[in-house]
DNA sequence: TCCTTAGTTCAAAAGTTATTGAACAATTGG
DNA sequence: CCAATTGTTCAATAACTTTTGAACTAAGGA
């Protein structure tokens, strides 16, 4: 079973821009972007709300484009869309993480680093 | 009389993101960066909306810290503060006006070029 | 002074988005 | 099979946003 994502030239920039505007989903993209390459699946983000209300904000920026969910067993792996929004958006992305990186008004997701036993 | 306005460092990531998210205020923003540098009022976008709906989007901007309302009569001469924007979160502006640029969703502000008689 | 122009404010209505809990589905491990 | 884990869906509610028209203010010109 596979979710739905917009292809590239469908993704909309005001929409994309309107997502981002929440301090919850702006949260998930920096943790995403600060992790890129690491697999996150949506526990990751309890911090920031209850399983109901991620679930909620993840469909939201899966929905504009913003991130990807790929069903693996019964967990959902999300990354950026950073190739698809650089070539849509140049420079969005990087711009709105770096203005984001440092801002102490956004919720933060806490280290929630998973041990890999030896 | 002056109009509220917040201070650079008072600019908040995502409000301004939120009132980017919308496609009247991104094209109010796309057409005052195409004119930079030119004093427009607010009924160059009576295009876009009812005078009242108007006010209502241009007090959003200018509340977000993306444009500057200076009183002139009984005019308002609307700018986009760029330099602030650019400041505070280095790149965005660019991006959005850039991506915004060739977006045939938005709505088009029409050419109300102002005839100066000779 | 009176009229026009430019824009705001207010209150109501309509629409949208966010948050919640309970119930549900799908996968995995014992 | 049974139970636990992961996440979704649904319906309700709360909270916010957008849009509208009518009434208003303030400045400027005749």
């Amino acid at each position: 079973m596979t979710l739905p994502h917009p292809n590239t030239d469908q993704i909309s920039l005001p929409i994309v821009l309107g997502v981002l505007g929440d301090p919850t989903r702006l949260a998930i993209v920096r943790y995403l972007a600060s992790k890129e390459g690491v697999p996150l699946n949506c526990s990751q983000f309890l911090d920031l709300g209850s399983k109901t209300n991620l679930s909620y904000h993840l469909a939201k920026l899966r929905e504009a484009g913003v991130t990807r969910a790929e069903v693996v067993g019964t967990s959902r792996m999300i990354t950026l869309r950073r190739a698809d929004l650089d070539a849509r958006f140049p420079g969005l992305l990087d711009s709105v993480i770096a203005a984001a990186g440092d801002d102490p008004a956004l919720p933060a997701v806490g280290g929630h680093d998973i041990e890999i036993s030896a």
